[in-house]
RNA sequence: CGGGGCGUGGCGCAGCCUGGUAGCGCGCGUGUUUUGGGUACACGAGGCCGCCGGUUCGAGUCCGGCCGCCCCGACCA
C-alpha cells in the first residue's frame, strides 16, 4: 500500500477518551476509529492485524482437529429459552425484536446455537469426538466498556465447542485445547500461562483462563518461574499420554490471579515471579449442561441414548489486539511482533521526486509485491520517522538522496532500534 | 448500576463564574523556505459552541430536561 492514498490517520495528540497505552496509540496509529462505547471501526492497518491474529489462532484451531464453521450473529429467543438462559443471561445481553415481533438477539456466545445445529445432525457415537470452532463478531452489552478494544461491547471471538461421549473423552478434547492455546500465544510472541478459575455464568468445573504477561496489565499474578522457560514448538505431543503430560506440565505449577492466590502455598514456590497480565482466554468443560435440557442425545453403542460432554473454548481476538500493544510499545509507538505486523516492512522515501530515491523506493515496493507499506507522501522525514516508529512495523526501510546514489539503504529494525547501512538485496535477505 | 467529570472547526484546549460580533496550538489547502528525526514565514479554508425548551433586547455563557462520552467502583473474552 502506498501511504499518501492510505486511510491510515495518525495523530500527533492522544484523543482525550483513551487512558491506556493500548487504545491511545491504536487510536494515533490509526487502527480503529471509536464508532460508540466500546464500538469500534477497524481501519486498514487494524484489521490487517486482526486478520494475522485470527490466522494463527485458526492455524493451531486446525492443527488439534478443530472444524471451522461460521454461525450467525444473530440468535433467536427460542433456542435460548430451550437451555433457561435466556431469563438467566441478565442485561449484558442485548436482545432486539424484528418486524415481526419474534424476540432475537446479538450473540454474546453461541452454546445454544451449536447445540442445535449438533442435535440436528449428529445421532451416532460413531461420529464422535467433534470440536468446532468459528471466529465471529460477538455482543456483550458490558455496563462500562473501557481500555478500548480491550473491554469493547462488540468483539471478535473465536470459540470452539467440543462434543465427546463421556467425561474421558470431555478431558482430551480440554487437554488439546489447552496445547492449541499455548501454541497459538507463544506464535503471537507472547508470554502466557493457564491460570485455574472459576466456571464463571457459563458453568462447569474445569476451566481455566488463559493470562499474558503485560507489565500495564489490570490483574496481579503470581507464578512459577517455570512457565517463563516453556516451548512449545519443539517437542510433539499428541498422544492421550503426552497430552496429560503436558497438562500436568501446564496446571502444576503455581500460577493464580489475585482471586485465587493462596499466600500459603505461595510459600513454597522456589523461583517466584510476580507480574501484571491480562486475560485473553478461557476454556471450559461444562459436561451435559446444554446437552440435556437441549435434547441433544446420540445413540451409544448399545443402541441407548447418550447426552453428549461438552466444553467450550474462547480467545478474544480483538483484545489480543490491544494487548499485543500493552506488552510491546515504547515511547515512539508500538513495536509489533513479526507475525502480526500489519506490514513486514515501510519503506520512507525521504525525498519523494528526487529520481533516484524515487526508481529506487518503486524498485523495493514493487518486489514486496504489496507486503510492504510505501510511504511516499510528500512529508519532512521527521514525520515520516515519527509515523513509522508510532505504526510500529518491524523493519523499516529508510532510502535517501544520500544512500540512493550509491545504491544504498539504511535498515532500521523497530524493536532495540540498530539500524545498518546496506545494499536493496542484502536489505531484502536480511528481512526475510 | 452507585460515585465523579466532560461535550466549543479534524485533534488538544481557552472562553462560561461576571450574558454583548467565537479564540489559541496542532492538523488541513496554496506559495515561498527547509531537506536524514514532527522546519520557518505568509495567505487561506473550516464552527446551528451535543440536542430541545426556558429566562433575556440579546445565550457558548444563566435555568430545566434529554442525549453522548470518559474516569473510579461492582461485573466480564
Amino acid at each position: 500500500m502506498r501511504l499518501s492514498h492510505t486511510l491510515a490517520p495518525t495523530l500527533k495528540e492522544t484523543p482525550a477518551e483513551a487512558q491506556i497505552v493500548s487504545h491511545r496509540l491504536m487510536l494515533r496509529a490509526g487502527l480503529v476509529r471509536q464508532t460508540a462505547a466500546g464500538i469500534y471501526a477497524w481501519l486498514p492497518l487494524g484489521w490487517r492485524v486482526l486478520q494475522n491474529i485470527a490466522r494463527i489462532v485458526r492455524e493451531e484451531q486446525d492443527a488439534v482437529g478443530a472444524q471451522e464453521m461460521l454461525m450467525p450473529t444473530i440468535q433467536p429467543a427460542e433456542l435460548w429459552r430451550q437451555s433457561g438462559r435466556y431469563d438467566a443471561y441478565g442485561p449484558e445481553m442485548l436482545r432486539i425484536s424484528d418486524r415481526h415481533d419474534r424476540d432475537i438477539l446479538y450473540g454474546p456466545t453461541n452454546e445454544e446455537m451449536i447445540t442445535d445445529i449438533f442435535r440436528q445432525s449428529v445421532k451416532s457415537y460413531r461420529e464422535l469426538p467433534q470440536m468446532l470452532y468459528h471466529i465471529q463478531w460477538k455482543f456483550r452489552d458490558e455496563v462500562r466498556p473501557r481500555f478500548g478494544v480491550m473491554r469493547g461491547r462488540e468483539f471478535l471471538m473465536k470459540d470452539a465447542y467440543s462434543f465427546d461421549l463421556d467425561y474421558a473423552g470431555a478431558v482430551v478434547s480440554y487437554r488439546k485445547m489447552m496445547l492449541a492455546y499455548m501454541r497459538t500465544f507463544q506464535r503471537l510472541g507472547l508470554k502466557a500461562i493457564p491460570m485455574e478459575a472459576e466456571s464463571g455464568p457459563i458453568g462447569g468445573n474445569l476451566s481455566h483462563e488463559f493470562i499474558i504477561l503485560a507489565p500495564t496489565g489490570e490483574s496481579q499474578v503470581w507464578y512459577d518461574a517455570v512457565f517463563e522457560e516453556m516451548d512449545f514448538a519443539a517437542g510433539r505431543i499428541e498422544t492421550d499420554a503426552e497430552l496429560e503430560q503436558f497438562f500436568a506440565q501446564m496446571t502444576t505449577p503455581y500460577a493464580a490471579t489475585d482471586e485465587k492466590h493462596d499466600a500459603a502455598t505461595w510459600a513454597q514456590v522456589t523461583n517466584q515471579r510476580e507480574g501484571r497480565g491480562i486475560e485473553v482466554g478461557h476454556i471450559f468443560y461444562f459436561g451435559t449442561k446444554y446437552s440435556t435440557p437441549m435434547g441433544l442425545t446420540i445413540a451409544g453403542r448399545d443402541g441407548a441414548p447418550i447426552a453428549p460432554h461438552m466444553g467450550s473454548y474462547g480467545i478474544g481476538v480483538s483484545r489480543l489486539v490491544g494487548a499485543l500493544i500493552e506488552a510491546n510499545h515504547d515511547d515512539a509507538g508500538i513495536i509489533w511482533p513479526d507475525p502480526v505486523a500489519p506490514f513486514r516492512a515501510v519503506i520512507l522515501n525521504l525525498k519523494p521526486g528526487d529520481p533516484a530515491c524515487d526508481r529506487m523506493c518503486e524498485d523495493l515496493y514493487a518486489r514486496f509485491r504489496g507486503g510492504a507499506l510505501y510511504d511516499d507522501r510528500e512529508e519532512r522525514a521527521g514525520v515520516k520517522f515519527a509515523d513509522a516508529d508510532l505504526m510500529g512495523h518491524p523493519w523499516q526501510i529508510v532510502v535517501g538522496p544520500r544512500g540512493a546514489a550509491g545504491g544504498r539503504v539504511e535498515l532500521k529494525r523497530r524493536a532495540g532500534g540498530e539500524r545498518q547501512e546496506l545494499d536493496i538485496d542484502a536489505a531484502l535477505a536480511k528481512i526475510g
